[in-house]
Order: C-alpha cells, then sequence, then structure tokens
DNA sequence: CTTGACCTTACAGTTACTGGAACCTTTATG
DNA sequence: CATAAAGGTTCCAGTAACTGTAAGGTCAAG
C-alpha cells in the first residue's frame, strides 16, 4: 500500500501520516523508487493513532499506548491511568467552556443587538457589572 | 505604572502584555529608562484582553472587539454577532468534548484495571469492538 | 559599591499539524 | 514515443498564543 490508499483506509491526511513518521510513531519500509510501503501493522497503527487522536489523547500519550498495545505483558491499570488522567481533562475542559457559555450567553440575551451603539457585552468585558 | 504593576492588577504576566504590544494591542509609553510606562487606558485594555481571552475569544476577535469598544458609533448588534459565533464554536467544542468523555469513560469502566494485560480500551483503540 | 530585584530585547520552543515550492516517478493518452 | 497529469518525495515556513531562557541595562537598599 502506498501513502493515498492508507490515507483513504485511515481517513488521515498522507501529511499527517508523514508527519508522524518523521517523529517516530511508525516507519514504513520503502520501495525501489523511494516511495513508501506501508504494511498491515502499519495500517493497524494509524488506524489506532487516529482512534486515539479522535478521542482527544496527546501524541505523546499516543506513543505510551501504542507502545503498551505492543507490549503483550503490560497491566491494564497502566492504560487505565492514562485513560482516566485524560478524562480527567477532558471534564476540566468542560467545565471552563461551560462556564464561558453561561458568562457569554447571559452577556449575549441581554445585549439588544441592533444599531445603537450600547452593548452589555462590550460593558461586562470591560469590566463594569458583574459578569 | 510599569510592568510588574499592572501584570497584578490585571492577572496576566508581564510576558503576556509584553507579547499583546508586539502583536499591537497597545502601545504603552516609554520612560528615559525605556521601561513601559502604562495609562488607565492601557490598563483597561489589559483588563478588557484578560476577560474577552478568558471568554476563550481569540486574539483576533479581541482585536475587533477592542476596536468596537472604542468606537463611539458601533452597532451592538456587531458585537452581538461576534459573541453568537463564538458561542457555536464553544457549543460545538462541548459536544465534541462530551462525546470524547462518553466514548472513553465506557472504556474506563470495562477496564479491569489490574496487572494483567487485557485491557478493552486497547481494544477499543485500536478499532475492535463497538466503540 | 555591591547585591538583588526589576526592566529590556531577541531568539528558541511548545502542539500537531498544514501549505507550498521544487523536484522525481508512474500512468494514461494522442 | 512524447507528453501531461497524477501521485510520490523532501524541506522550509507558518499557524495560535504564548512561555522559557539568555544576555544585559537600571534602580533602590545597605
Amino acid at each position: 500500500m502506498n501513502i493515498s490508499e492508507v490515507s483513504e483506509a485511515t481517513g488521515l491526511p498522507a501529511k499527517t501520516i508523514r508527519y508522524y513518521e518523521s517523529i517516530g510513531l511508525l516507519e514504513p519500509l520503502r520501495g525501489e523508487n523511494g516511495y513508501r510501503v506501508f504494511s498491515d501493522r502499519d495500517l493497524h497503527k494509524l488506524t489506532f493513532l487516529g482512534r486515539s487522536r479522535a478521542l482527544g489523547f496527546s501524541i505523546d500519550d499516543c506513543r505510551t499506548l501504542l507502545a503498551l498495545y505492543a507490549d503483550e505483558d503490560r497491566a491494564s491499570s497502566e492504560v487505565r491511568t492514562i485513560a482516566k488522567r485524560h478524562l480527567a481533562e477532558i471534564d476540566r475542559k468542560v467545565a471552563d467552556l461551560k462556564a464561558m457559555h453561561d458568562t457569554l450567553s447571559h452577556l449575549v440575551r441581554t445585549c439588544s443587538g441592533d444599531d445603537r451603539p450600547d452593548c452589555p457585552i462590550l460593558d461586562g468585558l470591560s469590566g463594569e457589572g458583574t459578569v
């Protein structure tokens, strides 16, 4: 398989696949012409990476998870620890975004949004009143 | 006021304040010694920036909002449009994170997390089964 | 007079790609 | 067979919004 087929199969842009190789996440063979030749194992790795990234794991976490995936003697607790840490981070982000949402939607609701200049949103941002 | 006082007053790191100047968000005067001298207006701007950034507005949005803030003839609808667009983005992010959360917490729940190697989390990431 | 706190600039690094230029190889077409 | 399009390669630069660090100037206290 060459890169465009793998890109198709995994949904990852070719550019991203090259990038993943450049940072050592996989090491596809090369054909005589210099083209990358992807094995099933490479494909599998890229699928794994695509899913992990879609769940928001960092590249660094992905690297660790891939290593654990390859390690037949791993303890599932290691994986679970990483996943739980990431889950906590997701929860924190959701909480942050919800706080932003609440403040901002309140401001948006109180702003008339017409052609007049008075604007509770700007007032809120400038530090006046209760935000 | 010099930079550490402003940093204290706004909660923004001095480094960030310098960065904001470097990208043209404010232009504090300079004393004879070359030190930045911040006016009340600078302080106000930085407060505005701090709050806008805390609500997740991009620097580019902040630039526009600052300009609207300074414009006495603005229409509040302009501000409201930016805020609503940002609100939609926040909603989208929350939805993404919630989807990640649900998938991942399901995987974490089904993983025993002991010293054995079998791990539903890795199975899920590798593409097996229903995730 | 020196020490330490505070200020300055400038450059590099962060995350995870993405865009683009310049160039080579393979494949399809007239 | 010539050529052009499609797909491959590398390398460099840019993105967002800072943050870290080095090297050095300034100021107040003892």
